[in-house]
DNA sequence: TAAGTATATTACTATCTGGTCATGTATTCA
DNA sequence: TGAATACATGACCAGATAGTAATATACTTA
């Protein structure tokens, strides 16, 4: 099969990739995987401060990431993209993968 | 299973988000995922100028994305790292997701 | 050895973005 | 209605980075 794709598109993926290069957002959405969570206990979950916790929301979800309920004065979020929790496993699967293989290197 | 990953994992892996979230970083390695290819030739496939190819191979060479084999004047650049084509395909699988999702809002 | 070619690097600038503070908005409740 | 609370937003600054032009490096060949 091909892989060529149009740079539309490629510049659509980039654009997902660049927002989840972001440790904070990988914190809340870390956070969010685990369930709903309102803004406020996204701050203390994060450490973050809540006008930028409230900010990288923002983001995720004009990006489509994450789902926003209101419900009085609070907001709920949560994870909307199940493809987050994919592609944290691969990086990770990789980041396994290089620190194996640094192993390998250094043992014997 | 738990999701909680620390946020040192957090800050390598929103690191490599980085480096993809950058259509021209994406164009290369849509070529390269065709197979090995020279400097000259990602300049010609890509359209980008050679101090900017050469940039942006430097990078993904150096968190490991891709691998070089040099051979007289030429260098040959290849995909390291197999994931590459499986976090594209995950992040196009959500676009096409949502592009259905759009046209369900929209038809009828 | 000198010239030519492929690639890497450096210096620079323009642009973008994350964090923060201050403030705005919406909702609840006394 | 007014105070309190939760969240969103705007302005600002500091740091990072993509693109580019110029130059350096490494290899080949005449």
């Amino acid at each position: 099969m091909s892989h060529a794709l149009p740079p539309e598109i490629l510049e659509q993926i980039a654009e997902r990739f660049r927002v989840l290069a972001e440790p904070a957002r990988l914190r809340i959405l870390n956070v969010l995987l685990d369930g709903e969570r309102t803004v406020s206990e996204l701050v203390e979950d994060t450490g973050l401060n809540q006008a930028n916790v409230s900010k990288h929301l923002g983001l995720l979800r004009s990006s489509s990431f994450v789902d926003r309920r209101k419900e009085g004065l609070y907001a709920y979020y949560s994870v909307a993209d199940p493809s987050v929790a994919v592609l944290c496993e691969v990086m990770c699967g990789r980041l396994e993968a290089q620190a194996a293989e640094q192993t390998a290197l250094l043992g014997s």
